[in-house]
DNA sequence: GCTGCTAACTAAATCGTTAAAGCTAACCAC
DNA sequence: GTGGTTAGCTTTAACGATTTAGTTAGCAGC
């Protein structure tokens, strides 16, 4: 004995007597018959439990599945637990929602062969942050297919970004207004390979403009020299994932160098690197900003929502996502646009 | 002219001089044919940018998409930043992930009628937390399709979920083990009516069992009055969405009551409540446990990593979402799993 | 009563795959 | 030399809808 098939259609056809072109139109253009007729069916399938034309089919036919998909550039696991990508997510489902699409979420970490096959299904892509190595940069996956690259800027694609180098610099900048003796930086995806700690003469650091942490660098350094600093004066930390478990040990490892060389400043690249940085801190008993000036980047609520405030530099992430989200939908002309910056002076900086 | 058409199967049989089923097949079962002529199709493909087959005609054909749906209850601009939420998907998404399944994401807010077509693609659904008045709870979306639920209990579908009754008796003992003078509650959807403030006597609370928090509720109630407190001693607050923004101002009213009325320990319902009323008391000058004295609900990681350490209910979010996930992929049996909480003793609280 | 028009339907082709069944040549065993 | 396998293809029929191009009946206008 066979499962109890689906119904169909056809079957909603025959039971009424009428054609299956009837009864597509009765679900899709109700003007194209009668109401009496349309009543007839839409009472008839709830009977017979039919849900409306199958999405896989309708898909199929049509050419278009309203189905948009976001390419998040590491793991979905930790990406949906990233502050920023949550946001980013949440301007996209925002607007996707709204007009009646929805979210495919992929990640963009493995390679072309391990693509699910299941992206082909999606009607145009949002990809964040991707690196070099992964596949949607060569341009492999999206194949005249509608992209829309938020943070990265793939050769003909639009993008929606930030202008890194003058927001970093501007919050070092600020930052350094207030003399700073011991400054040092700690970031994400810095090095060419795995570093989880002090980067030494030993690393090799990616090239400039492979990732957005990467392109920031030079704005803290430009800051920097300024203030007479040398890049080499300042001693940077690699953290490979942007969480609290990971990041603590290696904020750890700076708190607890003796008070003579110990940072005075900590320079981070996220929010979340600068509010571990903080909670450690705290701690461990040093006063903030007395004894350790802080300073993150992204300007997540988490870091404004809390004592003392987190000193940082605002971007937009949510709507970052909904501007991409039009471009893809159609409902914005498809053109790189770069959003603003803003700093906020909060009381680890002030 | 018509744009570009697609490159399909059928073109690159045609361009090979071999049967379509060939070509479907050097792309699903390598064995069915010879390595030299799969190696040319392969290559033949490579050329002519064919992406291997359509996701669309695949799993309209095979009846399967590899896709699993997550309905959410509240609007996935909202549920994405939620840090409960957040930890289920990533549960999700890892073993989905880990075996080659892609994640679709709907709202579970909208009646039957708006539900996206699209959501018949998934070949199953894990559906979160939904409340009565969802399409969800009527069953009227998967119909004999597989459904796994968490944090709620719909009839004839297995659920994953926890005790909420005995965990929120057990941290509120716990509280109220040291002498309270005036309790109070803070909580989520408790109320039939949109309520974002006091809860009086105007307001019509929701059956129990209706939501999680409003289950936990009874927990609360039977260690109040252990201490000898009625329900009616320990005023209630609603707050109607779980994030900083709408907190806040709920908060700040209690907090800024005068000091014979501001309750001296506050039992909230979500761990986002209890940082939200910390900063602000931080804020106010109130020493914490000294003055006002708090516990959460979840043990999210923010209320971990910071000082002072938020004393809480942990439950393991991304465990559950693990656990469904396996179950809807058929790798773990679908029966009901029950999931333990513990106790966290942090500084807000001890 | 004829023409023309519209409303309300139907027939049939198509979307790009996969899977079951069938075919053919080559090889092996006895 | 016959019969049985098997490897390596091909043929063909779905999968469940949408859409284009009809067909038919009814009615208005003159």
């Amino acid at each position: 004995m066979s499962p109890p098939r689906r119904t169909t259609l056809k079957d909603l056809a025959r039971e009424l007597g009428v054609s299956t072109a009837t009864i597509s139109n009765a679900f899709n253009r109700p003007d194209q018959l009668s109401p009496a007729l349309r009543e007839r069916i839409l009472g008839e399938a709830k009977r017979l439990g039919y849900r409306g034309p199958d999405a896989k089919a309708r898909s199929l036919r049509t050419g278009r599945s309203r189905i948009i998909a976001v390419v998040l550039a590491e793991s979905l696991t930790y990406s949906i637990n990233d502050p920023v990508a949550s946001e980013l997510l949440s301007g996209i489902a925002e607007v996707l929602d709204a007009h009646g699409h929805t979210l495919l979420l992929l990640s963009g970490r493995q390679h072309v062969s391990q693509v699910p096959g299941s992206a082909s299904i999606a009607d145009g892509f949002i990809a964040y942050g991707l690196m070099p190595p992964s596949l949607m940069v060569s341009a492999d996956l999206p194949a005249q297919r509608p992209l829309v690259a938020i943070d990265f800027s793939p050769a003909g694609y639009p993008t929606v970004h930030i202008d890194n180098e003058p927001a970093s610099y501007m919050i070092a900048r600020y930052a350094l207004r207030t003399p700073a003796r011991r400054p040092a930086l700690v970031s994400l995806r810095l090095t060419a390979e795995p570093c989880n700690g002090r980067i030494t003469e030993e690393h090799t650091l990616l090239p400039p403009e492979s990732s957005i942490t990467r392109s920031r660098l030079a704005g803290f350094h430009r800051a920097l020299e300024e203030r007479g600093f040398t890049p080499s004066d300042a001693p940077m930390w690699n953290i490979e994932e942007n969480t609290f478990e990971v990041c603590a040990p290696v904020l750890e490892e700076i708190l607890d160098l003796p008070d003579d060389e110990r940072p005075d400043l900590l320079l981070c690249m996220s929010d979340r690197i600068a509010l571990t940085a903080l909670t450690l801190a705290e701690q461990r008993g040093l006063r903030i900003p007395e004894d350790l000036r802080l300073t993150g980047f992204d300007g997540i609520a988490e870091g404004q929502y809390r004592a003392p405030r987190l000193t940082t530099v605002r971007q937009d992430s949510v709507e970052k996502g909904r501007i991409a989200a039009r471009m893809i939908l159609g409902l914005a002309p498809s053109e790189s646009t770069l959003l603003p910056t803003t700093l906020i002076v909060g009381d680890t900086a002030p």
